[in-house]
DNA sequence: ACCTGAACACCGTTCAAGT
DNA sequence: ACCTGAACACCGTTCAAGT
């Protein structure tokens, strides 16, 4: 490949980013049924008719922006956790501070619901899924010595650090801030 | 009111239903984004133009989708628990049977993706999750005695039950359909 | 290599016209 | 009261034509 097709090639993948960037954007913001080619064209500039240069069609740039979010943004937690070191307690609490500050509250909900209509979105989360599953049973695990009950315990903090967003109330007794903290002390401490 | 005007009345209300009724179908099975006028005449084998005799516009129809869902489907569970009876440990089992059995496993995750969206589905929602919360947190009263304890155990089990099938990974050391139970067991008997 | 512009089918909305 | 049919704006997709 010479410099110049490098260049090129660059380039024209950057610009097929670009129109990732902003769907992904779109994604968490409206969910996938907004991501529409006309509206981003708009605001990357340009008329759709470019859009068909970088892209099959939009179920192309789709899979682009799945392939794009599995490889970037979905083991960052762990590996952070398993770098910090600390007993399984220590990297549990770790484990939902981290989630407390993640980036993409947003888009991993929506990309959720996106997963229950496409099949290819699925898989890439059952493997995003089952690695965490089975980090957290592993910590759980060191803490009751009992598989059944690790893994249950790893599946409820689970819902609850992927599925507290789609519930709508606030919690009561306990400030909003808290409720993971507290929810990991009912199954560390039982 | 004469017996024609109420014979009418009824009709149109029944027309008015029977596009709702197939707009929470479409709501269950593809998501808010894919309830459009156009699909849902062709299947009520009329034009569009029908449509805007019963609706003001495609959001009048996602109101009364929203009114049908709060008004029918989102207390039964919580009833039928309280009428059984039994202690608060039997009335937990109950309530997550129940919630195994239920139809509207599709329309509800739907519905809450669309609660990110608008404001009014969201708020319908808060009304329903407190109610709930509210019904989960009584019965952990009972059994550990503490606020703050209950309510984080509240809020663990409801997790698990509106947010596991958001999750595409299947348990490793339990069956799927046993999953709430061991979570369940792993929350009270802590 | 990368983009424009026009074309076509489809959906939301309106409205005059039918029964 | 309830529906049709045509109209218009908007989005997905294609493709010939530009640079």
């Amino acid at each position: 490949m010479t410099v110049a097709q490098k260049i090129t090639q660059d380039t024209s993948s950057l610009s097929r980013d670009g129109w990732i960037d902003c769907a992904l954007d779109r994604l968490a913001v409206d969910g996938i049924d907004k991501v529409l080619i006309a509206p981003l064209a708009r605001e990357l500039g340009v008329t759709k008719g470019s859009f068909y240069w970088h892209f099959k069609d939009r179920q192309d740039l789709l899979d682009a922006m799945l392939t794009r979010w599995e490889g970037v943004g979905t083991l960052d937690i762990i590996d952070q956790v398993e770098k910090a070191g600390g007993t399984a307690d220590e990297r549990l609490r770790r484990t939902i501070e981290l989630s407390i500050e993640q980036v993409s509250v947003r888009l991993e909900p929506a990309l959720r619901q996106w997963g229950r209509r496409d099949k290819k979105v699925r898989q890439a989360l059952r493997r995003v899924d089952e690695h965490r599953l089975a980090f957290l049973r592993k910590l759980f695990v060191q803490l009751c010595d009992n598989e059944v009950e690790a893994e249950a315990r790893a599946w409820l903090l689970y819902s609850l650090i992927t599925g507290r967003h789609l519930i709508a109330a606030k919690p009561a007794q306990i400030k909003s801030k808290d409720l993971l903290k507290s929810c990991l002390a009912v199954l560390t401490g039982g």
